[in-house]
DNA sequence: CGACTATTTGAGCCTGATCAAGACCGGTGG
DNA sequence: CCACCGGTCTTGATCAGGCTCAAATAGTCG
């Protein structure tokens, strides 16, 4: 199966690693919660957010297979994990430094490579809602997302939305409104063609000059 | 010396970390350049920020004494660092897989969990620039850069800002006068006094129920 | 003291939010 | 097969928070 080679990539061996299902809409992990371990996603995607105080809500990455979720080890979770789609992951048991149980040193430096490299997406993402003007988020969510989701599962042509509007704009830090206005503007403009749950991208370049930065 | 149990902390032993000294302004590591090595703050102010093409510029975050900064590993540096005050250091020279030349499992351990605290704090500041209007966002840096500078400094009364407003502007992603203004209005409702290069805070509590989240 | 820079303040505008319909899509049952 | 229904997505009109442009003021350093 596939999926072992994620676990390799990241040196956990297959008996320390228990395959576990979920079905669409359920929780891989809750806010608040004590965590439990961390997730190799398998197949699947996976919504990972924290809902504020008075409502509002912080979509911090969609996780597809081959991502690693649940790393960071606090008391209480600081996220939901959702599926978005039935999700096949492997559970990894950290012990309390945060390190999988029963790792190598040479397999925790994997798993310290893989999260400096999440650090960097998430100081990417960061520039996206910080400097970001609507066109150019949803732009480069656009690209970002059809580059992962084709690095997980092949080229193909058109790309899926397992994540609805709400999600996307929580994502962006932007509204459905001007998601979908966004989305409209960028296919009159050629540059892609957007279906309510697909796309496909027909002038990458193009769309990448205005997610750019 | 104070600054060596920064060191143990994260387990590199004094042979393996040169101290460095910056004068106020200087870079410490440069985006788009071969990265150098990792460095421990010691003392002073360093400022981490990436500049975009068209010439916006996104800070990550403004490091104290105690923090890392320059761990992520790629072939060129994604960010440049500078001296906001004048700095000291300790250079950790890194390994292809971006772990410490010469650190025990045990030591990546601890480079871990910090690494993973950094990205939680990444994933903060996402939401402060995503869901955040300005008012909230001001009201958190403020807090929060009283909290880091406290626990690094001790507890002092007033706090200075090392970093001016167009600093602040890029990391809250907001203008310099937004961000005037909003300091002006917080000033008025008696929260906290700003100066132009130092503050102190009233109203914890107050300030603390609008920076929210 | 004077030149220069950083910060504050002011006025008007624009992007994206809000409020409000309307269209579409998928599923269900007659 | 199609009419209906609930939710999601799109489109429209208006509003407001924060940006832009512009000027005044306050610091800073020689």
């Amino acid at each position: 199966m596939a999926c072992s080679s994620y676990l390799d990539a990241i040196g956990v061996s297959r008996e320390h690693a228990d395959i576990q299902r979920f079905e669409k809409g359920r929780p891989v992990f809750e806010q608040g919660k004590a965590p439990v371990a961390a997730f190799l996603i398998c197949s699947g995607t996976v919504i990972v957010a924290r809902l504020l105080e008075d409502g509002r809500r912080y979509v911090a990455r969609f996780a597809l297979a081959g991502d690693l979720i649940g790393l960071s080890r606090f008391e209480r979770e600081r996220f939901s994990a959702h599926a978005l789609t039935p999700v096949e992951a492997f559970r990894i048991n950290l012990n309390e430094n945060g390190t999988p149980a029963a790792a190598s040193a040479h397999d925790v430096g994997r798993l310290f490579k893989r999260t400096t490299s999440e650090l960097d997406g998430a100081y990417s993402h960061m520039i996206t809602l910080g400097q970001k003007r609507a066109e150019e988020r949803v732009a480069s969510f656009l690209i970002d997302f059809a580059e992962r989701w084709r690095s997980a599962h092949g080229e193909t042509r058109e790309i899926p939305f397992p994540m609805n509007r709400r999600d996307i704009a929580d994502y962006l830090g932007l509204t459905i409104e001007t998601i979908s206005r966004t989305m409209t503007l960028l296919n009159k403009q050629g540059l892609v063609a957007v279906y309510p749950n697909r796309y496909e991208i027909f002038d990458p370049k193009g769309l990448a000059a205005i997610g750019q930065a």
